[in-house]
DNA sequence: CGGAAGATTGAAAATCATCAATACTCGTGG
DNA sequence: CCACGAGTATTGATGATTTTCAATCTTCCG
């Protein structure tokens, strides 16, 4: 008894039933007994350091991560050198979906911070898909969350004013941190300014422009990387 | 035989290997012998006027559909009463697959022109999804192909200059039906300059003024809806 | 033919990008 | 501990692009 939880200690955790984030991640919505199964696939406490990278745009998929703490971005360098952010990725979240059917990774993922994540090889994975109903299901309807999720940063990106977009920015990553139990209204950006606007289509300049009218107009507190909400229903009139 | 024959014309077509699409289509990659299962849950030759809707943001979904010719458009009304219109569908793209998760539907999917489709019920699906392996991997395929393609979307849509995101909408739509076997150099438009605009978050004066802009550079013909591709390099040279 | 919706074009105003200068932050080494 | 320097962020001035407003033209359909 005394030996498993050493054991349990020195590895960290061996089940995902322990993890902090078990209420968010891929296991929440699985019977146990798929669970179990799943975890002894997952490769638990890898560490990435800031500014590693996790894939990189045109290798092949390897495996699926989600990260357990800290945070990532997601981004691609076209033909003319420009780089492109599509996304952040928060803990909690699969990575790696949208590249399972080309088998190729459509983009680099880089750790923003000293991030521990998860890793299941990808062979392991397909086999499980194919051995649990539950699990199916759950991939499916993860996709099928970020393919939604997907379409939202569109709507956000069609809106032709920037102080619109970054609003709408703001508030998605709130309302993220917030389901992770995370204090919503407070947060540190582990993305610079120039990452948010490659994001959203903008420039840094604009981007900082931006945040200080919204610490003018007193809906935000904004102090370097740390923002606080202040008026989240007058961003949120501004977002949609 | 005979019978079968007059059965078959009297109701088009029966199976989805009869059906002009079946390169494109779901069934695609499947087994012959889960075609089969899968083409009784097809509900065929389902027809919409122009101007008629197929889902409504908000209602629950009852079935998916693919469209077997004309076009629709994926638009959402916001709180304000503006339309952002977050893509069109083309023939053989499965509908309704980012709306599995939430079972109600993100946007209003609405007929450009005359459309014939075909309807799969939902909860017929979900049970097929269980029993067919191959329909299973089709559609962890198609939602991880449609994350890409919305990914790309993002990528085009942060590109900050109109003419680059109106030049990059003109050649995904040409590949898309290149990859149907359509004419790519020469198609009409079935959307209006106004849906263009909604969709690439810019006005329908840009919108027309980068048209004869690209007319002008020799690169296009345009004449109403009627476009012809000339310099497809150059096109995808600004694109990028 | 006439009317309505869609599309184009022009001129003005607003927004955003660009260029440039300055300030802040943080980690390193003196 | 302070100074330095690189990376990051803010601010200002200017110019380009895009929106807005308005007028005209085209197309399509009853």
């Amino acid at each position: 008894m005394l030996d498993m939880r050493l054991k349990k200690l020195a590895r960290q955790e061996v089940s995902c039933r322990d993890c902090a984030l078990h209420r968010i991640c891929l296991p929440a919505q699985l019977p146990a007994s798929e669970v179990h199964i799943l975890e002894h696939a997952v490769e638990r406490n890898r560490v990435l350091a800031a500014g590693a990278s996790l894939t990189h745009a045109g290798r092949r998929v390897q495996a699926l991560y989600v990260l357990r703490n800290g945070s990532a971005k997601c981004s691609w360098i076209s033909a003319d050198g420009e780089e492109s952010v599509r996304g952040f990725y928060l803990p909690g979240e699969l990575i790696g979906l949208e590249s399972l059917a080309e088998r190729r990774h459509a983009c680099d993922v880089l750790a923003l911070e000293p991030t521990n994540y998860c890793r299941i090889p990808i062979a392991r994975f397909e086999m499980l898909l194919d051995m649990l109903p539950g699990l199916r299901r759950e991939v499916v309807r993860s996709l099928s969350l970020s393919l939604e999720a997907s379409s939202r940063l569109v709507t956000r990106l069609v809106s032709t004013s920037a102080r619109t977009r970054l609003a709408g920015f703001l508030l998605d990553l709130s309302r993220r941190l917030e389901r992770r139990g995370l204090v919503s209204q407070e947060f540190e950006l582990s993305m610079s300014r120039r990452d948010i606007a490659r994001h959203l289509g903008l420039t840094v300049e604009t981007v900082s422009r931006g945040l200080t009218a919204f610490k003018r107009a007193g809906w935000l507190l904004v102090r370097g990387r740390q923002i606080g909400i202040r008026d989240p229903g007058a961003l949120s009139a501004l977002s949609n």
